[in-house]
RNA sequence: CGCGGGGUGGAGCAGUCCGGUAGCUCGUUGGGCUCAUAACCCAAAGGUCGGGGGUUCAAAUCACCCCCCCGCAACCA
């Protein structure tokens, strides 16, 4: 059997996992249950990397042992595997002893060739804060975020010598055209590349929790050193049996997204070069889910989980509309309408009714058992069908060899309407009223059942549910697609229990964002991803309804998605404020004395003010909506207690008030010209 | 001239590399059928392929110019 590895990113757990993850890893599934029917030898894993100062300071912050705190939170992206019914040969921990060792083993190779040296990391420290501050970020040699004094600190670090493969890695894209999907990804790292690598800073000092670096123990390893190891961890690389590794490595499938190419098709290669070993025979790099056309963020509100998505219609139709409606490597559009139009009219008007008239008619007209197709006495209708399954299947397994599923999606639904179109033409329910045509009946029949059998094979890598529920109602067992042909259905064959594949939600849009109001589940309650156990009479809780439907006006955009979140979320009780703490605002009026918009820039405008007991200079993000012309002369109204801050290398003291629907255009807060500068606002 | 993606019937997309009848799904309209989940099947309407000139016998497709969206980076205090 051929060799393949199947890898997701290992997920970071500063944040809990949301439908990108979610398409990361059910991407990954599909083409990891692909290789399988297609008769590889699979290795399938998934992960979580738990190193670094953010995981650090976030266990702090909610008063836990970091390794608690780890613990906790990896148990979401777990629990996201069964749920979404992933089929993942490991779960890698970056955490476990096994991958400390496996890292310790790739440091030691590549510091051995020489390609790890050690030298200074230098930069501006902020004491107060502990983080290493940009240059451009400073405000008067303070620390923008707490004011505090920064240091110029030299932290002893390990570096990588990434310059010296500058000419290796051009030579193995030169290659390997392939070896990043889709193409125009490698050609933007190699224009990276082009421009000349810097080494790499590969190891800190200020924090500890990560991988110790071998021998010099107050050294942790950083970032991506660490992670990227784990693809070789899993396969028992460091671990003194290697078998694994020598089996599956290189013949890898690295499923990533776009904002982690460069890691993957750049740094990662370098390492594996260094320590001798082969570069990953395949990256791809998938786009990312926009909620109404906008990148899902927190601040808008508008994250997806995909926990809703899995109560309300279930995984298996989850799965299949992210692999039917993002073609690879561009982004697409999450929305409610989207996933229900495609339910109704792929899975359950398409898949759900053909399987059930199929079935159906076997069980009333052949008493539930498979009938007979003569192939002597087959015309061109059947031999027609036939021909058009054995088509369906070259090209349904042709796109998923090249990891086209949308495509094979699309070819198989070509198949499913060619079924339905050969039963209108045959008409077995007036045939059946027929003794003499009994023949043509059975072989309609049986023509349908056997498409179905295929169908469902077909289906299996996206809906691997729903493909061994049409087997059960078929009464048969998965088949290695290197079999698969038409016509190898066994007559005589005993129907099981017929049922509804996918039966059709006729709730409105409305209906499901009403449903977004209601209690969420509680988070650790686990329905264990029953395969089309669809929404029960009881309230499915929560399609992410509110936030992923996109505003019809623009005011209530936000709003609504926010308001979801806080009741899912752990709101932290009353957070208004008391008059005092609102007093502690002190906002004036101010009058605009000059305003120029800020070179380079697309939003800042910077202005001088006159705030009454003085002039100062305020830098504001609002050039999309106004013109430096019309704000001179305007009365507005500023915070005048605001910590200083630089924007573009200027520093802006104050900020200017005005309101703005999110992703919108600011309008500025305006007072009557009478009012002189530097009156309270209250 | 910062980097990149995109603008194709009402909606969402494919086609663009390798020029030659503009394709798919949803929606709309009319018809057929009654096995099936008010499903299925057939047919029709609907497009200056962002704009402009250019190359060509022929341009959605190639080269050039322009307009407009959306990301990323630097700047939403």
């Amino acid at each position: 059997m051929k060799p393949s590895f199947v890898t997701t990113p290992i997920y970071y757990i500063n944040a809990r996992p949301h439908i990108g993850h979610a398409y990361t890893t059910m991407l990954a599934d599909a083409v990891a249950r692909s290789r399988r029917l297609l008769g590889d030898d699979v290795f399938f894993m998934t992960g979580t990397d738990e190193h670094g100062q953010k995981v650090e300071r976030a266990a702090q912050k909610a008063g836990m042992k970091t390794e608690m705190f780890a613990e906790q939170t990896a148990a979401h992206f777990r629990q996201m595997s069964r749920d979404l019914n992933i089929s993942n040969d490991d779960f890698i921990r970056t955490t476990e002893p096994r991958h400390h060792r496996a890292a310790q083993e790739i440091w030691r190779r590549v510091a051995a060739n020489g390609d790890i040296y050690k030298g200074e990391y230098e930069g501006w420290y902020c004491t107060v804060d502990e983080v290493f501050v940009p240059e451009t970020q400073l405000l008067d040699g303070k620390c923008p975020t707490c004011g505090g004094k920064v240091e110029r600190l030299k932290e002893e670090s390990y570096y990588f010598r990434l310059s010296k493969y500058q000419q290796p890695l051009l030579d193995f894209y030169a290659a390997n055209p392939d070896f990043l999907q889709p193409a125009f990804r490698l050609n933007e790292v190699r224009t990276f590349v082009e421009a000349g690598l810097q080494d790499l800073s590969i190891s800190r000092t200020s924090f500890s929790w990560g991988v110790p670096v071998p021998d010099d123990p107050k050294h942790v390893m950083y970032v991506w050193f660490d992670a990227l190891t784990n693809y070789l961890t899993v396969l028992g690389f460091g671990s003194g049996d290697d078998s694994r590794v020598q089996r599956f490595w290189p013949t890898v499938t690295h499923l990533v997204g776009k904002e982690i190419v460069r890691q993957h098709a750049l740094y990662w290669p370098a390492f594996l070069m260094s320590a001798g070993l082969p570069p990953p025979h395949r990256i791809v790099a998938h786009g990312w889910w926009l909620m109404g056309g906008a990148k899902m963020s927190k601040s808008a509100g508008n994250v997806a989980r995909y926990q809703d998505y899995v109560s309300v219609f279930g995984v298996d139709a989850l799965r299949y509309f992210v692999m039917r409606e993002m073609p690879l490597g561009g982004d697409a559009n999450f929305s409610d309408e989207g996933i229900l139009t495609r339910f109704n009219a792929d899975l359950a008007n398409d898949l759900g009714n053909l399987v059930s008239r199929a079935t159906t008619m076997v069980q009333r007209y052949c008493g539930g058992v498979v009938p007979e197709s003569n192939p002597a006495r087959r015309d061109d209708l059947d031999a027609g069908l036939v021909a058009r399954i054995d088509q369906a299947i070259g090209a349904v397994v042709r796109q998923f060899d090249a990891i086209q599923i949308t495509g094979a999606l699309q070819d198989a639904w070509e198949l499913i309407r060619a079924v339905n179109q050969y039963i209108v033409k045959r008409e077995p329910w007036a045939l059946a009223k027929k003794p003499e045509q009994r023949a043509t009946l059975e072989a309609t029949l049986y023509h349908a059942a056997d498409a179905l059998r295929v169908t469902a094979a077909l289906i299996d890598p996206v809906m691997p549910g729903a493909a061994e529920r049409i087997r059960r109602m078929l009464g048969i067992q998965q088949e290695p697609w290197t079999a698969l042909k038409a016509g190898t259905l066994a007559p005589g064959t005993r129907l099981g229990t017929i049922e509804p594949l996918f039966p059709r939600i006729e709730k409105t849009l409305e209906e499901l964002r009403a449903m977004a109001d209601t209690e969420t589940p509680p988070p650790d309650q686990t329905p264990a991803a029953q395969p089309g156990a669809l929404a029960s009479p009881v309230a499915p809780p929560v399609v992410a309804g509110a936030a992923a439907l996109p505003p019809p006006g623009p005011p209530s955009a936000s709003a609504p998605g926010a308001t979801a979140d806080k009741k899912g979320g752990h709101d932290e009780g009353d957070v208004r404020l008391s008059i005092d703490e609102f007093m502690k605002v002190e906002l004036r009026v101010a009058k605009v004395l000059e305003a120029e918009s800020v070179p380079k820039s697309k939003k800042l405008i910077k202005m001088r003010v006159d705030v009454g007991t003085e002039q100062r200079t305020i830098v504001a993000g609002i050039a999309e909506a106004y013109q430096p012309d019309q704000l001179i002369g305007r009365t507005i109204v500023i915070v005048a207690n605001l910590k200083p801050a630089k924007l573009m290398g200027i520093e802006s003291n104050g900020m200017v008030l005005a309101a703005s629907v999110e992703g919108g255009a600011p309008t500025l807060l305006s007072v009557d010209p009478s009012m002189p500068p530097g009156t309270r606002v209250r």
